[in-house]
DNA sequence: TTAAATTATGCAACCGATTGCAAAATTATT
DNA sequence: AATAATTTTGCAATCGGTTGCATAATTTAA
C-alpha cells in the first residue's frame, strides 16, 4: 500500500486555475467569493479528497482549537463523568480536548502545564493535585492571556473562573444529618487540607458540630488518600478505640463503602451502632448494603459548565469577569445513616 | 494585565547575533553546535522564557506527536482505566492524547475520525461504537499511512493491530463454570452481535452449552445495551417466565449487578435459585451482595499496550506486522455463582 | 459609451521551527 | 606558511493555510 500525499489548497487551486487565497476563502463561507466559484471549489475539494489541515491553520491564526485538561487521575467514576461532559461540549463547539493526569503529584502537574503550553492550547481546565501549594506554574499561561479554569479542586485567583459545589454547605448538611440521627461522636475521614474540597467539607463538619454544641475532637479526624485501602485502615483504627464512634462522615464514597464492609465484617451494625455517610454518589453507593447516604455531585454538568464557560470566553462572548460558578448539590439519605 | 508575545527562536537568535538555524539546533542536541554556543543559547532561552512551539515544529516535520483516541463512552470504570493507561504511556513518550467519544453512534464516530484526521494525529486508537458495520471511514487514515489500532471492540483488518482478550474463551469459561455449578437453563444478556466482544462471548457460551449437551434456547438470549436499566427490564422478563432460569451470564457487571438487586427484591435466592456471573471486574462486583462472579479484564494494561504498540510503530521501531495482541483474563469466582 | 461603484480574485507576506547544502571559521597536517 | 580536513554556523526554502491590500472583473449609474 503506497502512502499518498494529502491534498492541499494549492492542489485545488492549480486544478481550477485559481489562487490558493481564493480556495482558502471559498472553503469557508467568505462573502467575497462568488457562489458558483465556491461551488466549484467545494466540488473539486470533495473530488480530490481534501481535508483541512488544522495545523497550518493554527500556526497562522495563532489558535489551536484545542483545550487542555489536567486532572489528578482519570480512572474514577466522578472524573470520567466530568470529562465526558467536557468532551461533549468541546466537540460540539469544534474544540479538541487534550487530557493528562497529574497522578496527584505537583511535579507531574508542572510538567503537564508546560506540555500544554507548548501545545499552545487555547485554554486550560484544571483540577489540582493533592500537594499543589501555589499556582505559580500557571503564570506562564496567564501572562500570555490563556484562560484558565479550575473545577472541583480549585484555587482562588482573580483571573480564573472556578466551577465548584458548595462543599462547606454540603459538609455541614451531612454532619447535621448524622447529628439529627443521634450521632454524637462522628469520625471524619478526609484528605489533604490544602484542597478546598476537603478543607471546606471539614469546615462544614466543624460548624455543624459547634451548632449542636458537640465538642470537636481531633482524634476523630483521619487524613489519608480516601482509597478503599485507606478505608480498611481507618476501620481498624476505629475498632481499636476505647469508645466507638457512632457516626462516620467520609469525604468520598469509595472509602465509606470500604468502611461499611470492614466494620460489618467485624460485627458492627450499620447504621444502628455506627451511621455512615459518604460523598459523590458513586454507583457503589447504591449497591452497597446498607445503601450509602451520600452527596449527589453533578459531574457531567460540572464538566459541561467548565467547558462552556471556557469556550464562551475563548470566543470572546463574555465571561472574563466571572469568578466562580457554584453548582447545586443534594444530600441523598439512604439506609446507612437512618436510625430514627 | 497585558498580554505578552511569546519568545521565538528568532528573538533568541537576534539577542545572541546568531541565526535562527543555529538556535534551533542548539535547543536540541544537534552535534554540529559547539558546546559553549549551545550553553549560551540555552541560557538565553531560559532567560527570555522561551517555550518550544510545537505547532510550527509539527507543520514542518509533518508530525504532531499527538495520538487520537475514540471510545464509545468515557464514563465507565473500564474505559477510564484504559485511558489512564494510555495517558501514562503516551505522556512518558512525549505524545499528547486527543480524546473523543462516539456515544455509541456510527455517525459521531465518522465525524470524530474526520476531526482526528484534520488534527493530523500521528496515530489513532479506537474502540468501536455499537452500530459500526464496516470501517470504511478509517480508510482515509490508512491510505495516508496513519497507523490505526483497535482495542477491546475491534475490527479485523490486515493493516491494523488489535488489542483484545480472548472473549470466546472467557465466555466459555464463565458458562462452563455455571454449568458445573448445576445450571442447565442459563440466560445470556449481551449487546450488539456486530461487536466482537459480545459475539465472541456468545460463541463461547454456545460452545460450552454444546460441550455439555445442553440445547441452545433462543428465548434465553437478551440483547440490549447492558445498562443497569436494561438489567431491570431483563429481570422482569425473567420473573414472568414459565420456568425460571437457574443461571445468568451477563456480558457486563453493571447489568449483572442490576439483575441481582432486582431478583433479590422479588424474593429470588442468589445463587441458590439463580446463579449469576458478570464480566469486567468492576468495583461494583466486589460490593454487591452476594459478591459477583466475573471476568477480570486488564483495562490499564490494555491501554498501555495499545499506546506502546502504536508508539513503537510511530517511532519506526517495529510492529508494523503485528496483527493482534491477546491479553490474559481471569475468571474470578465469587459467591453469586457458588452452589456446590 | 464611459465613468463610478461594487464585487471577485490574486499577490505576497506571514505564522515559527526545520534542514539540506553551502560557506565560514577553526584545527590539523605537511 | 600554505593547504587540507574538520567543525561551526548561516542561507534560504519549506510545511499549508490566512489575510491586508491591490488589482481585475463585473455591474450600475450617468
Amino acid at each position: 500500500m503506497s502512502i499518498q500525499k494529502a491534498t492541499t489548497i494549492y492542489d485545488i487551486a492549480e486544478a481550477l486555475s485559481l489562487s490558493p487565497a481564493t480556495v482558502s476563502r471559498g472553503l469557508k463561507d467568505h462573502p467575497a467569493i462568488r457562489k458558483d466559484t465556491r461551488k466549484r471549489i467545494l466540488d473539486k475539494a470533495k473530488e480530490m479528497g481534501y481535508q483541512h489541515n488544522s495545523f497550518a491553520s493554527n500556526l497562522r491564526r495563532n489558535r489551536t482549537n484545542t483545550i487542555g485538561v489536567i486532572v489528578p487521575r482519570l480512572n474514577s467514576y466522578f472524573m470520567s463523568t466530568v470529562i465526558a461532559g467536557m468532551e461533549r461540549v468541546a466537540n460540539k463547539s469544534g474544540y479538541n480536548l487534550i487530557i493528562s493526569q497529574s497522578m496527584e503529584s505537583i511535579d507531574k502537574e508542572i510538567a503537564n502545564v508546560k506540555t500544554m503550553y507548548n501545545s499552545r492550547v487555547d485554554g486550560l481546565m484544571v483540577s489540582l493535585a493533592y500537594d499543589t501549594q501555589d499556582i505559580d506554574h500557571f503564570e506562564m499561561l496567564l501572562g500570555k492571556g490563556i484562560p484558565l479554569i479550575f473545577f472541583d479542586r480549585i484555587f482562588e485567583h482573580p483571573n480564573c473562573t472556578s466551577i465548584v459545589i458548595d462543599n462547606y454547605k454540603a459538609g455541614y448538611e451531612v454532619t447535621k444529618h448524622l447529628i439529627e440521627q443521634g450521632c454524637k461522636r462522628i469520625v471524619h475521614i478526609t484528605a489533604s487540607q490544602k484542597r478546598n474540597v476537603y478543607a471546606d467539607r471539614m469546615r462544614g463538619y466543624k460548624h455543624a458540630l459547634a451548632d449542636y454544641s458537640i465538642p470537636f475532637d481531633d482524634s476523630l479526624i483521619f487524613i489519608n488518600n480516601l482509597s478503599d485501602h485507606a478505608g480498611i485502615d481507618v476501620s481498624r483504627s476505629i475498632l481499636e478505640m476505647k469508645t466507638l464512634p457512632d457516626g462516620i462522615f467520609s469525604a468520598n464514597d469509595a472509602c465509606a463503602v470500604s468502611c461499611i464492609r470492614e466494620l460489618k465484617q467485624a460485627g458492627i451494625k450499620i447504621p444502628e451502632q455506627i451511621a455512615i455517610a459518604g460523598f459523590n454518589n458513586d454507583p457503589l453507593s447504591k449497591v452497597v448494603k446498607p445503601n450509602l447516604t451520600t452527596v449527589q455531585y453533578p459531574g457531567e454538568e460540572m464538566g459541561e459548565m467548565a467547558a462552556s464557560t471556557l469556550i464562551r470566553r475563548l470566543d470572546r462572548l463574555e465571561g472574563a469577569n466571572l469568578n466562580s460558578i457554584v453548582l447545586r448539590h443534594e444530600l441523598i439519605i439512604r439506609e446507612s445513616s437512618i436510625r430514627k
